[in-house]
DNA sequence: ATGAGTGCAAAGTGTTTGCAACTAT
DNA sequence: ATAGTTGCAAACACTTTGCACTCAT
């Protein structure tokens, strides 16, 4: 059940979350609810098992599968997005419809933080790439990998 | 142990390979040598299972996790490269120093085959996030995801 | 001979699936 | 009422680890 997501109406990320929903016909369980407020309350990006730790302190008896599922649900409706590293989790943010801030990832090999980076900063390649082998770069869901500059300070290996 | 390679002297890239591990006071082992011996038959990316697969038929007796491990050793020395893909597995090809011929990746999400790009496709991210986040892009070892043209062609969905 | 390398079993991460029970509509 | 969701257990894919044994040096 793909679909698109209408921006904020005003009344935050989790209303307009819980709109887009209903719009959708898809139910609004206190799970999905729960994933939605954890995300809107946070900037950072949550493994799902940091989505799953603080959703339980909303609803108590949320089940690891479930919020899986949930993650999966409100990406499939644009709500949520999500970005792979090389090793360790994917992790999870309210999508650009909801926050208004587009932004690419990158990940430090040695303290594993992912930084926010710029949505444009891979457009040179995606251009290049689509001119030169037809190739379409979908850049979103991978975060690259490498050392942020206290890291890199303090001597950190590339692994 | 890190180390670094020399080029290949002419005897191609498993006995390049063998001197390095010689060299390093590494042993030679059947397993070693004889995943050497695939990566240098082939140009495609290999992941450990297939790397296994064609080895077994040069050695008969490996076993998984050796081939995990040797492709560690040679990968520390500097003789095996590995890229990492947001789904699956990691693949692994001989490096560049070893085939003279230095490349990134790309992964098609429908068919994902792995794509070489130009080496200095992400020069422009590189330079510019050094410049306004001192943040050191390594892009070496993550593949971007993206449509080949077939597949896009064909209406392959992003997934 | 001796310690690095191997085989095997087992565990470890992160994620998905099958199915009965539940609940939002 | 009833289909969509959930919880649980179990499987899954990929990779790593512990330990006794073997073989390259």
């Amino acid at each position: 059940m793909v679909g698109s997501v209408a921006v904020d109406g005003g009344g935050g990320p989790v209303s307009a979350g819980i709109a887009v929903l209903r719009r959708h016909g898809e139910r609004v369980t206190p799970a999905r609810r729960a994933v939605l407020e954890v995300l809107g309350a946070t900037t950072e990006h949550l493994s799902a098992e940091e989505v799953l730790g603080r959703a339980l302190a909303i609803s108590r008896s949320l089940h690891r599968t479930t919020i899986y599922r949930a993650l999966e649900t409100l990406g499939e409706l644009g709500l949520v997005t999500h970005v792979h590293t090389d090793h360790g989790p994917a992790f999870y943010h309210l999508s650009a419809p909801l926050t208004g801030t587009p932004h690419l990832h990158v990940r430090c090999r040695v303290c594993e933080r992912i930084m926010d980076v710029p949505a444009d900063l891979l457009d040179d390649a995606v251009r290049r790439l689509r001119e030169t082998a037809g190739f379409l770069l979908l850049v979103d869901h991978t975060a690259l990998a490498g050392l942020c500059s206290g890291c890199e300070a303090a001597g950190g290996h590339p692994g």
